[in-house]
RNA sequence: GCCCGGAUGGCGGAAUGGUAUACGCAUUCGACUUAAAAUCGAAUUUCCGAAAGGGAGUGUGGGUUCGAGUCCCACUCCGGGCACCA
């Protein structure tokens, strides 16, 4: 049923239909159903106090316009959404007012929600989840239980920002220019123990599987550059001093070790404090407590002037003996490869750098090209020795003579190499072959890799290694507003007693740390006893002591637990009769924001179900989504913790596919009107709300389509989208009278001309394959020029005029409704099939031609669809504005294409 | 420094190797109106020209081709991401 306004009234006509969508349950997805599934899928939003930005339409209107076409195409469509609910704006929040964090989220969902409904999306509100509800998050910890039963789960001291002011540990971006975003205050590096989940024992495979995935390239190859995977060697140095055993060290380019001059450790590494010698020792104890105040940003930031300090210690290098200095520098990082390089001053930059800066020997071991050395070392002066003479050359003329005329030179030019790499002027890194490197001189690089490492790894010094930057995944914050983990720490003797008891469903080896000599041993939650809910606290301030607030709930904290079942009451009340019941500690530490929405895709297929994160028929019915829509920030950090997760849970076999996402797109950022990002300080926000009210929902989705190619980045305009909107006023103005009836030109009796008859399929044709290709902004052109012919028809066929309004459905749905309604057209326009082309109206039997002399356009005309080229030809040479570039020429040669062009080369 | 994008009218942008500038915005003129808005019609890459017409033209320079915005090579500028990873 049609609204009764007159003229196009948005305010009135969008709210009625939002309400009938909802009324009918237009967009409620079956998990059983006969038809073809299709999952579409939002980045599901962080519901923030500032409410909905321009950029989340954006992509959910993308979404929105698949998933109504898919369901006019026949399809079973899933399209979701939710809230990402846990994060450090709630938890900021609830520090400064004292209200619980669940309290300001809840309001923040209300207004999100208001906000995303009034935009008229197609989600199925029936599957809406939050991760911050306990059914929810209680499959969160179930998932963290599989990893840790597994052994992907474990403790380690790990270093974090600490300001000893506020007694508080800080995020990242909670620390501005090394001092605390509150207050200002001093902050430091310090170790706190953390959970940590082995992502690094995923890395070959996730590097692997992306072949598998349809995503944008340059995602890809951002996710390959973070796992950074890279073949080498690991090489056992001995110590000078025996007694301290031997440095191992990962290379990529074992290749040079005899080009090994000096050697670095990170200032954290463990044979620092033994290496070190009396003499340096007051040095290098400076220079690690300098370092470790730095963060890896500050270390990479000094990157113009290379510290360090030599330890006084010397290794052994294993092919030639030399006698080579270890120094300690914090351009070696401890969390990559050994935590120790051999440098190699003449093939590496950094390792030049420093060895220039301290004064170390450089001896090249690779031969660059004669061309390199020409282009790197022209500007030296040579002697050169012919026929027993000496003479003085440039190094370019050296090389010039080289590689030309006298091949005997060439053995010279590789001397002064050798004897001046350090003149050259830039450092050698590339492949060449081996040289001052005893039996492997002459060997191509990698040849000389693989025959040094075999080498090696005989007289058991070295062996072939992969290296990743991966790193292991820092899982656990301290703070108050995320999932707690369902984990208790006992005693070593509670924890064998549990291990008799519940011994399948702990990791095969125990997760422990020492605290004051005392080892603690992590007993999960039996899954039965999830979820394990947020206490109620007293103060969301910290602890003070880096712990989360949750340290100060004592009879939360402080229990008998119960190693069966998992029950637990107050450590303060008497121990519960019976042999399970042991004394323990909870865990303080919570999960990160990643983690809820880690698996939320999954969620969605079965939202509803409390004996699994979903069932296996919807598992299976639904698969994957077929496409996932969100911003390219998440191209590295969510995307690869997601594959993760579902990796394991594919290994577990309760998930049928090894990739999440088989189709990701980036849609690209809306700027401010000015070109600019939008933020807060520069005033340039745009509110989806405001527009809604100027200009309605079904406005502001054609505009933000036709800005320009979804993955772009583009500039909001204002005075754009008045276009978008009289583009609505003139659809509604053809089809509906002033007085609200229907226009009289709609008339059952009109037949369409053939030029709009043929135009409607060609756009029929058109828009669907553009909404299938996500080419938005050229679809809504293509509804523009068939508006635009209806307009300037006299008469219109009612089928034309409601075929417009299915093609403008999935774009803008409410007024599609009201006019569909008001043309007299049963059921919901969402019902209805999608219209199917005519190929046969699609027959062209006229074609223009056009006339080009030598590639210039001079001249066309109309022609029959078919014409020979002998004819085309006569009628180019008839053609009057083709003639006078024929005149007194000779044609050479003629390219036809049939219905396109007639090239005639001339001389 | 490295990696990835991009550069087309006054603006957002469109163009399977085949008429460069579709569609929209803005601007100008005209119609309607007492007037304005809205609407409708027309014009709008640039240079020469009254016009007809012609020349140039997709960041720069080269190349391939009958024909290049599109393919190749070199460069400039802009944007984004990563950054001592041995």
């Amino acid at each position: 049923m049609a609204t009764s306004c007159t003229d196009y009234n948005f305010l009135q006509i969008e709210p009625h239909w939002q309400n009938f969508w909802e009324q009918n349950g237009a967009f409620r997805a079956e998990n059983i159903s006969s038809k073809p599934k299709f999952y579409v899928l939002d980045m599901f939003p962080y519901p923030s106090g500032a409410g909905l930005h321009i950029g989340h339409p954006e992509g959910y209107t993308a979404t929105d316009i698949l998933a109504r076409y898919k369901r006019a195409k026949g399809f079973n469509v899933l399209h979701p959404i939710g809230w990402d609910a846990f994060g450090l704006p709630a938890e900021q929040h609830a520090v400064k007012t004292g209200t619980h964090p669940a309290s300001n989220t809840q309001n923040n969902i209300v207004n999100f929600k208001r906000q995303i409904k009034a935009l008229g999306f197609s989600y199925d509100w029936d599957r809406e989840i939050d991760t911050t509800d306990p059914k929810y998050f209680r499959w969160t910890q179930w998932i963290f239980l599989q990893l840790f039963q597994r052994g992907l789960a474990y403790v380690d001291e790990r270093p974090v920002w600490w300001c000893p002011e506020l007694r508080t540990v800080l995020a990242n971006e909670e620390v501005v220019d090394g001092k605390s975003e509150v207050g200002s205050f001093p902050v430091e590096r310090k170790n706190l123990r953390q959970w940590v989940l082995r992502i690094t024992a995923y890395a070959e495979r996730l590097l692997a599987d992306l072949k598998d995935v349809d995503w944008p390239d340059s995602t890809k190859r951002m996710q390959e550059a973070w796992i950074g995977r890279s073949e080498g060697a690991e090489i056992l140095f001995d110590l000078e001093n025996k007694a301290l055993g031997q440095l191992k060290i990962f290379t990529t380019r074992p290749d040079t070790l005899f080009g090994c001059t000096y050697m670095v450790i990170a200032p954290e590494h463990s044979l620092v404090e033994a290496l070190t010698t009396v003499d340096n020792k007051a040095a290098v104890d400076a220079y690690r407590k300098k370092s470790a105040g730095k963060s890896d940003l500050e270390r990479t930031d000094l990157a113009k002037d290379k510290s360090g300090v030599f330890s006084g210690a010397y290794a052994i290098n294993p092919v030639n003996g030399h006698r080579v200095p270890i120094w300690i520098a914090d351009y070696v990082l401890m969390g990559y490869g050994t935590g120790a390089i051999m440098a190699v001053p003449a093939h590496d930059d950094r390792d030049f750098e420093f060895a220039l800066q301290f004064r170390l020997p450089i001896q090249a071991v690779v031969k660059p090209s004669l061309e390199w050395l020409g282009k790197n070392g022209a500007h030296l002066e040579v002697e050169v020795k012919i026929d027993g003479k000496s003479h003085t050359w440039t190094y370019a003329e050296l090389i010039e003579a080289a590689s030309t005329r006298d091949k005997t030179l060439e053995p010279r030019a590789y001397e002064v190499f050798s004897q001046r790499v350090s003149e050259f002027k830039s450092v050698f890194t590339d492949l060449g072959a081996a040289m001052n490197s005893g039996a492997l001189d002459g060997l191509p690089t990698l040849e000389a890799k693989g025959r040094i490492t075999e080498s090696l790894e005989k007289r058991g010094v070295g062996k072939k290694t992969i290296n990743y930057k991966l790193r292991d995944w820092l899982f656990s914050r301290q703070r108050y507003w995320g999932e707690p983990f369902p984990i208790v720490w006992v005693s070593e003797a509670d924890y064998a007693k549990a291990k008799t008891i519940r011994g399948a469903t702990l990791p095969p080896q125990a997760v422990t740390f020492k605290e004051s000599g005392v080892t603690h041993y992590a007993l999960p939650l039996p899954a039965t006893a999830l979820p394990l809910a947020l206490p109620d606290v007293q103060s969301y301030l910290p602890s003070g002591t880096g712990e989360s607030p949750l340290a100060n709930e004592t009879a939360w904290l402080e229990i008998w637990c119960n190693v069966e079942t998992g029950a637990a009451v107050s450590a303060s009340s008497p121990r519960p009769a019976g042999d399970a019941w042991v004394r323990g500690r909870r865990e303080t530490n919570t999960m990160p924001q990643w983690a809820g929405s880690c698996w939320y895709y999954l969620r969605f297929l079965d939202p509803k179900n409390a004996d699994a994160f979903a069932s296996p028929e919807a598992l299976k019915y639904w698969g994957a989504p077929d496409l996932y829509v969100g911003g390219a920030e998440h191209a590295v950090l969510h995307l690869l913790y997601a594959r993760f997760w579902h990796k394991v849970l594919f290994d577990l076999g309760v998930v049928p596919q090894a990739e999440p996402f088989t189709k990701l797109f980036h849609q690209g950022i809306i700027l401010g009107e000015d070109g600019e990002k939008m933020s807060k300080s520069r005033g340039n926000v745009v509110s989806p709300d405001t527009i809604i009210q100027s200009h309605g929902t079904d406005t502001l989705r054609l505009y933000l389509m036709f800005l320009g190619p979804l993955e772009a980045m583009k500039p909001w305009s204002m005075q754009q989208i008045e276009g978008m909107h009289r583009f609505l006023q003139k659809v509604w103005r053809e089809l509906i009278a002033a007085d609200g009836s229907v226009n009289p030109k709609v008339s059952a009796t009109a037949a369409d001309s053939a030029e709009l008859t043929k135009l409607l399929h060609e756009t029929i044709k058109k828009v669907g394959e553009k909404i299938e290709t996500l080419q938005f902004n050229t679809a809504i052109s293509d509804l523009m020029v068939l508006a635009n012919a209806v307009q300037k028809s006299p008469t219109v066929n009612p089928a034309t005029a409601l075929t417009l309004l299915q093609l403008l459905a999935p774009f803008a749905p409410h007024i599609a409704e009201e006019l569909w309604a008001r043309l007299g057209a049963t059921g919901s326009i969402m019902a209805a099939p999608w219209p199917a082309y005519d190929a046969a109206k699609l027959v062209i039997t006229e074609v223009k031609l056009v006339f080009q002399v030598n590639g210039k356009h001079r001249g066309d005309q109309v022609v029959p669809v078919g014409l020979n080229e002998e004819a085309a030809l006569q009628l180019a040479r008839e053609n009057p504005k083709v003639v006078p570039h024929l005149e007194g020429k000779t044609i050479k040669r003629v390219i036809y294409v049939p219905g396109r062009i007639l090239n005639i080369v001339v001389a």
